[in-house]
DNA sequence: CCATTTATGTTATAATATAACGCTCATGTT
DNA sequence: AACATGAGCGTTATATTATAACATAAATGG
């Protein structure tokens, strides 16, 4: 189903030393068990489910149960490693960089894989549209699904 | 909590007979059910949980099972009759006219108000990156929570 | 070393959503 | 009318996703 184009264990180390980076800035510790779940979320840039994590988790270790998972995938969403594909009840470990915009993610509803923009532009229209009702942003969703490149190609 | 700013009857009875009119445009049928789940949800503006319609529904007749009123709600998703809230696995009644385009939402915390707004160019942009990435869209999903102005107000 | 917070473990359960199967009823056809 | 077809719905069971409540351990700051 989904093969990757790039060297993916490179992709997982760098993004696990963003984590590190990340974490030791906010003065938060990323425990093992939040690196292994890291890990496991990073396996591929395929949107995972919980309880799949558990399955890989389980796989190289005991099996976690669903709060230990939950509450991890908790510390990730509020330090940004993660985020949770909403239409999908699913998770992909943030692959860009964003300081506080917000990602518009692309997924590709043949092989799973999700992909990060950044849309200044359509941030910025829809903070504007948001002002204009007298609405306060605190959390943005954009979420594309459709067929990625890859698959449109086969 | 939420108190209505306008005529809610009035508000519910029009979006009804927009729904019927748009059934009878694609040739299919909104059945007493259907026009009941449609209701419970127009009840208010604030998005609704599955197992909240059923309790909606219980109050007025025989307690209907949840796979009911799923059924009714992909029908009504299908002719976009309703919105589902993905970031809240609710649902609200389509509150406007929107021919193909994808309307945000807008999702208030504190009332659980949802308003929804049309944005041409926040999608135009959404498009134009996805297409520049390759993707195809196929379904577009933009939620933004925090706080409406009635409850900024309070 | 103690107090406090943060992290984790354990058990149970809540909340959301779907599968599988069969019956009924409307509709169109012969 | 008799029949075939498919849409709508009923019923039972179960899958999937997520959290509550309470106990223990481990790190951190004074």
């Amino acid at each position: 189903m989904f093969k990757p184009h790039h060297n993916h264990a490179k992709c997982t180390a760098k993004l696990i030393s963003r984590a590190e980076e990340a974490c030791e800035q906010r003065g938060s510790r990323l425990t093992d068990q939040r690196k292994d779940v890291l890990a496991s979320i990073a396996e591929s840039h395929v949107a995972v489910g919980a309880y799949e994590i558990i399955e890989r988790m389980a796989a190289r270790g005991p099996r976690p149960a669903p709060i230990t998972v939950y509450r991890v995938l908790d510390f990730l969403l509020e330090h940004n490693l993660v985020h949770k594909i909403e239409s999908r009840n699913a998770f992909v470990a943030c692959a860009c960089v964003h300081d506080n915009a917000t990602p518009t993610l692309l997924i590709c509803e043949s092989c799973g894989v999700v992909d990060e923009i950044m849309q200044p532009l359509a941030n910025e229209n829809l903070q504007n549209a948001a002002s204009a009702n007298g609405f306060k942003i605190n959390r943005t969703v954009i979420e594309l699904s459709g067929t990625c490149q890859a698959c449109a190609n086969v």
